[in-house]
DNA sequence: TTCTAATCGAGACGGTACGTCAGGTCTTCTC
DNA sequence: GAGAAGACCTGACGTACCGTCTCGATTAGAA
């Protein structure tokens, strides 16, 4: 295996480069966030920035998906509903934390009007977590639990969307209880 | 009755500035409906702009809430649950609206980060929205339809979210099919 | 003779402009003699300030004109060279003068790039100053004391001119004893 | 020997600049030598022209200085009275000069209100050439060509200052001959 | 070791939009 | 008809950030 010629990328620029930008977006929005403003933060030459990240926004959703990258796993041995509490509990939780919240708020600005961060931010945030919710409804499906002309597309709308919402519009996050009332009351009603 | 006195304000200029916005808004994101662009193409100068508005979001949201002005009335004689059909779908299909999903995308893009715009946008658009759907559901808890420990919230965020989500992520609207069965699990589940 | 119509124009707006405008050029320079300015500062509102003349620099010269009308007297039965320290020395105290070298500093700025101040600074200001060195010279001809082919005009610039230059260079003016000095050997010069 | 880092400044923008705001000044007064406008002509960014000049009138300021660099050389081996000669007959051509005797009037327009043109006028332009005539004049005090109770400062005025007043009022300026005179007259009457 | 290719830093430059200010014009009402 | 009040347009202001560019300095592997 080849290795490349020429000075390697550091990975410490790389690093105060996504620090400072997620500094940037928690604290003052997403004005806050220019590439001016990050490369002054991390004392890197605004050339650099350009030459490894289109827009400042996606330097925001880099570090955004570094952070979380894990958390997408159903806890063994839990029975559909338990799953769904743990995922949406998960969820609602990651949302409600104030330095994670801001950045996907900035990120969810961005992407109205760049195409690029729309398209990264569905397949590489939305899709993997709706898909582990419909995995679990599907195998509900395939166990009887749930009936087979269930619209599984709507059950997961009805579940993961209320934590986004809330976010997107600045409301007080969920409870712990609400998420387990929400889940309840959808599973009750799709069941 | 004190007539004012000096030059009355232009309502042309105003539904010029209102208009422009809105198709630049629509037509180029929230990058395009700078307050330059909408007085160039509002043919009218800067200056008047800012002395209106404070900035090119406030002019889009005024123009979005003055367009959907109407449409939280609750069908007369309608059972709840064909209420909270009417409502749901109605959301739905403003949403859904190209023209007016887009003014409503920036809008929320421009709320991260003005709080001026977040709490326009909560109190004359969210509140009214989720007011008349507690309305409903308090009647029906009145009735005895719902149970007296429903967590009315909840319920409320189970059925208006999921427009909103598909809306900011990007994703395809709701069909009026899948409204019916989200407001009938929904529904279902919490009675 | 007939009365004009309507109501007349109040003397006590004008005074108040004039002496608004003054003001402000003393304090601020001419940047700060704006129209808008002097309207605020003499409560008047713009459009009347408009109406009467057609600039800033236009108040302030008619103001400045107004305050010093007199001052080009000759003294009864002085010597030629006593009428020319009489004048020379008026002029450097009335340039010297803090509030009216400034006024006056404007209107020359001004008049670059404004032919009407130009003109008028010239024939309301220069001209009748001029004029009364030229005559006391003139005399100074007639009966002997002067040689006939003096270049009067030339004479005159080195009387009058060094007040000018000192204040519109911004140097500290002419002391009484330097007045008599500069007279003195310029007299002396060419006679 | 350091060389610099980044890349160089483009002496061509420099001398467009400089060359436009000459040009804007020349023609239409202190009022059309925006900043706006000597970019356009220039066809240079407006941020380029804030990054090296803090006003318009600098720019003029600074081509005015470096179009008339050298020419306050005393001509070796004249008399007192030649070099006198020599220098107010060079002073008056240069303000006589219908491109730089306008560039000068509006730098000494813009010195009113703007105190670091105003600096850079009075020690760049006025003292340098102010100080070849003393030094001229503190020779003939040296040998004995002019009494030492001479007030030299005086003298200068009386000098340097007519060609300035003719231009600062828009007067015609002084011919050759007439500036003879005026330094003869002068120098009679001192010598 | 030297060459070579890449990163990184520094800074100039052309742009666009910002929000403000002053100059003017016009329209309406009041004295 | 004079004056007040205020809407509106024009154009320049100075600043911030954008993205591109041209350099020099640094750091590695490859020749």
């Amino acid at each position: 295996m080849a290795n490349r010629r020429g000075r390697p990328r550091s990975e410490a620029v790389r690093g105060a480069i996504l620090t400072a930008a997620a500094e940037l977006a928690a604290e003052g929005g997403p004005g806050a966030a220019t590439i001016d403003a990050i490369a002054r933060r991390a004392e890197v030459s605004r050339t650099t920035v350009y030459k490894w990240w289109p827009s400042a926004a996606a330097i925001v959703l880099e570090g955004l998906l570094e952070s979380v990258r894990e958390s997408i796993v159903r806890p063994p041995g839990s029975s559909t509903i338990e799953a769904l509490v743990h995922h949406v509990s998960a969820l609602n939780a990651i949302l409600a934390d104030p330095a994670v919240g801001a950045l996907l708020r900035n990120v969810i600005a961005a992407a109205v009007g760049d195409p690029a961060i729309q398209a990264a931010l569905l397949t590489q945030w939305i899709e993997p977590r709706r898909g582990a919710v419909v995995d679990s409804l599907t195998d509900a499906v395939a166990t009887g639990e749930l009936s087979g002309d269930t619209d599984i597309e709507v059950v997961v709308d009805a579940l993961v969307s209320p934590p986004y919402y809330r976010l997107v519009f600045g409301m007080p996050p969920l409870s712990e209880h609400r998420v387990r009332a929400l889940v309840d009351a959808v599973w009750a009603g799709c069941s």
